[in-house]
DNA sequence: CTGAAAGCGCTAACAA
DNA sequence: TTGTTAGCGCTTTCAG
């Protein structure tokens, strides 16, 4: 049977007050004697009374909800769909009054403080972030949350903060799945190499161990006979994946737990070895494509960007409106690219990576100000 | 910059009428002089009015938006995952006043009429289903939509109707991918077979044909010695197998396109090929896991009924919150299991098959009843 | 400290 | 055919 929900005018009545002293105690404004608003509470309770978003959404003149956001403008292709699914997520509820307030890094990491500590003068009640610099920005999320911020971190982590969720892939899990992927490809006694940005990165370094963990498990003849770091450079990447195939003429596959593996296709190719080589590569974006068609990558394992926001969002909502608690982490399943999926992406359609910043940004502005 | 959005006072005020007029010309009602009504709906284009969902929802004491959904009660494992995505999506926005109206079929066709009519005398305004009997259907459909109820069909279509919109997977994609994934697994000039339900349904002969033509695909070698058609009967499904086993001991892979995979498994075990000839599956349940952690099974093609439900509703939030023109037909990508990632699976947590199915019944009335 | 009352944008019943 | 008005449940201001 559905529960007859109680307004403030139930909880007055019941009370023996009126409205206002109930939003009063509600709200824990001042102006109301202690008693009081215990009684008030403890009717409210009996009642289980949650607000109606619709009434609250338009008494609130203002967004009844802004959500800060604070992601890197760089890499484009991964970034634009990251904040296509927050600002698609958010559009979707738009109604109900929410504000996506956005204020982008330039890049991964750079100046971070800085958009974060403006982002706090914001007054928001959420922040979306993803951490480039875990341990500069530490202090700033736990102020957020002491402020009642809540704090939701996107993709990277800030592990030791008291953030109030986390959004991503488990990097463990993404070297794992490669590398089963990679073991079902291969024969026995196959040797395999892994590709990465730099191991000090702690992402990269759990990509790295993932993969050669559930590599080389349970089958001893398996082989992971480099790890190289080609700090995502295309030069250096290049340069050490041919260094690489020359020294091991028996190598039968790579990983590329980064999101820069054209080199490493170019290297394969200018060796003859492109799609002789079983290739795994990290991400998707549109150069990527045509070497998923044509063999040279077999596989690449996705982190969704895109869903991601929308996660971050969602989590958000349903803490704000419907009082869901926060799941403290939310590791996300990893997408299987293929050469047969690949067009169902949405990096695949041409017009997704077009966004006009100007009128992007205007739509960013949601329900707040009808 | 921010559209100033207008309301109806504002168009009241330009086309010189009262708000209850304006009403009237918004919403067809009768009562109303043709040229007033044109007048005030060039007004309202003009402004670009769209109405404010918190106010509908606040106004209108029943809930602004009731989807009927009609679909199977068995199988279990596939439709309550499909109703949870369903209603989950439902209640995040539920303060919209959003009522799910649940009228199941005890499974895929069976009284689907029936249903189907009851839903329509309950003046919805949308209805998801899936039809298991298109040809049944389609009248009913076609009705629906003359009386202006959007009909969305999830994972099985009724192509020759009118229905706004279809959310599955493309059956041909899932084969292929299977294919691709096989063609992976396996060394050249590889034996494979078929195993489906019965190749008169659409779907499993286009799953049949996707996978066979992608896996002879530029590779003449390669050969599909056998498409079995086990009827959904598990005894049915063994004894084939077994024979096919028997019949062709070069057989190194076989794709199971539909969801009667367990008995594949037992009849692989038994002549202890095990592990030995690579397993293509479909869909998940509970007893597909041990056989992915095994290795008997070496991966699964998912159709996610779960993130199935979900788009379906929202494409209909999108559309009557939003305005958002239904996307005609959605095809989903079709996730690719394997052991690494079984657990991130919502059938792989053990409570989600609990369902108490008179409390859900009851939160199904979601935003309606405040 | 507490109560009363005026909206927020829309719906629907009732007047004119 | 058109205009007026009373809410929907909540926020907020202004009086007591």
């Amino acid at each position: 049977m559905t529960v007859k929900h109680a307004g403030i005018y139930k909880i007055a009545e019941m009370a023996k007050v009126s409205i206002g002293t109930v939003d009063r105690a509600l709200k824990g404004r001042p102006g109301i004697r202690e008693a009081t608003r215990q009684r008030v509470l403890r009717v409210a309770k009996k009642l289980r009374y949650s607000p109606h978003p619709a009434a609250r959404a338009l008494a609130l003149r203002r967004a009844s909800l802004r959500i800060g956001v604070c992601i890197p403008r760089e890499i484009h292709f991964f970034y634009d769909q990251m904040r296509a699914g927050i600002v698609d997520e958010a559009k979707l509820v738009g109604g109900f009054g929410i504000d996506i307030v956005y204020r982008p890094v330039p890049s991964l990491g750079r100046q971070e403080k800085d958009s974060l500590e403006k982002l706090l003068a914001t007054d928001v009640n959420a922040i979306i972030l993803t951490p480039g610099n875990p341990k500069l920005v530490t202090p700033l999320i736990d102020r957020a949350e002491q402020a009642n911020i809540r704090v939701v971190c996107i993709t990277t982590d800030a592990p030791a903060s008291r953030r109030s969720s986390l959004v991503s892939i488990d990097p463990e899990l993404s070297g794992k799945l490669a590398a089963e992927l990679m073991t079902k490809f291969l024969p026995a006694r196959s040797e395999v190499a892994v590709i990465t940005g730099m191991l000090a990165t702690e992402e990269h370094q759990r990509k790295a161990d993932g993969f050669r963990s559930a590599f080389t498990r349970d089958c001893p003849d398996r082989s992971v006979v480099a790890v190289i770091e080609g700090h995502e450079s295309e030069k250096e990447s290049y340069r050490k994946t041919s260094a690489l195939l020359a020294r091991h003429p028996n190598l039968r596959g790579i990983y590329v737990s980064t999101v820069n593996c054209l080199p490493v296709c170019r290297a394969l190719r200018d060796r003859g070895l492109a799609g002789k080589i079983r290739l795994i590569a990290t991400d998707l974006f549109q150069e990527m494509i045509p070497e998923l068609e044509n063999g040279t990558i077999d596989a690449s394992i996705y982190q969704d960007p895109y869903l991601q926001g929308q996660m971050a969002i969602r989590s958000l909502l349903d803490h704000f409106i419907n009082g869901t608690p926060i799941r403290s982490t939310c590791y996300l399943n990893p997408a299987v690219i293929l050469r047969t999926n690949v067009n169902l992406f949405r990096e695949a359609s041409t017009n997704s990576a077009k966004f006009d910043v100007r009128s992007d940004a205007a739509r960013l502005k949601l329900g707040g100000s009808r």
